[in-house]
DNA sequence: ACATAAAATAAGACCGTTCGGTATTTTTTT
DNA sequence: AAAAAAATACCGAACGGTCTTATTTTATGT
């Protein structure tokens, strides 16, 4: 069983994450991955068939360490109109505030570099933001179970609605730096919600 | 007084304009533009300096056909809300949905592509959206003297939002070109304004 | 525990192509 | 005829990827 070759293919994966999300994938060169893992093209060909390839591997891990930053302890709460307030928070505060990637959101960045370019990788990171915006719909259909929520809500919409918010967030914080732009929208995102509760 | 000049110039604007906004600015090549434009490499160089001269004349005119898109019969709308609400309106089933520029949004897919590549350049595309949001704070200004709106709301925290979430709602329609999109943030917009106002 | 063969991993030279940009010459407008 | 515009040939550098060779790990037999 080999082990080194796990270890230099990891150090591939995150040092291809941290250029990704900074310089964009076009933008970082094979050179540029060389110089950051100290390999040579033989020693990173090996591990993968193409810049593409890495890329998926890249993104399976930017997607474990975004759930384990966003989802932490979310189980044991009870009331869904606070796991998603919480849900937001982190991904606002923690998440974003943190620089988990640096460079800002990377699904929120290879999305827009990547959906111009390849319609299969970009298809692949929407069927991401799809799914989050259904975990977020679930919530509000157990929230309404629960009464919680006020009649005539569209429950797609408000997903949707709250996904999009994210999104532009992490945008406008990636180009602006200021964290403000996190604590605005945090703020804002909570008056929202509370705005779709019965109290 | 040339002419044939100024005709050229203008086409080569708008043939980039077209392909940045599709491709990415990096992505679009010299030759994709000698290609669009019928002209050869001493043609174009003849009429701008470099390629990032053309993106600056590329972005002037990208702005001057969102503002007429966006504004057009602003001025004899005397409430401010009713204001805010037509213009995010526009952007959302106007601007976005009659994919004015193809690709999306030219701004938010220049912001995102350029922030880690161009600080000056990205910058520049920051203060657009600084000032877009300053439009919203100051007719929230407005609407408040007007008695339109609850008490204890930061103005620039909802001009932000606001502007955010237009911005997130850019992203996900260009990436998904799903219509439905841009109609559910119109929706949800509109329900997050009336939550504002006093009635 | 140790030598050794087999397998995994890495090195480095090389490929064709494309990149943005320049300089000079020719053609077309004024 | 003067000036503006366009054509053409060319530059060095960087791109993603391949191929052959060398080195280092790993598993095995004793």
């Amino acid at each position: 069983m080999p082990e080194k070759g796990e270890r230099t293919r990891r150090k591939i994966i995150h040092a291809a994450l941290h250029l990704f999300s900074v310089k964009g994938y076009f933008h970082t060169s094979i050179s540029d991955l060389l110089q950051a893992t100290d390999l040579t093209k033989g020693g990173l060909y090996g591990h993968f068939q193409s810049k593409e390839d890495i890329w998926y591997a890249v993104y399976d891990e930017a997607v474990k360490i975004w759930r384990d930053m966003i989802f932490q302890g979310m189980r044991q709460i009870e009331d869904p109109i606070l796991r998603i307030e919480r849900t937001c928070d982190n991904v606002l505060r923690r998440y974003l505030a943190q620089d988990t990637f640096d460079g800002g959101c990377f699904f929120v960045n290879m999305l827009v570099e990547l959906s111009g370019q390849s319609a299969t990788m970009s298809r692949h990171i929407l069927r991401g933001f799809v799914g989050f915006a259904r975990l977020f719909q679930a919530w509000l259909v157990e929230a309404k179970q629960r009464d919680q929520l006020r009649e005539g809500l569209d429950f797609r919409e408000v997903a949707n609605f709250l996904v999009i918010t994210l999104n532009g967030a992490a945008t406008l914080y990636t180009a602006s730096r200021d964290k403000m732009v996190l604590q605005r929208t945090a703020g804002q995102i909570q008056f929202y919600i509370r705005q779709l509760t019965t109290n």
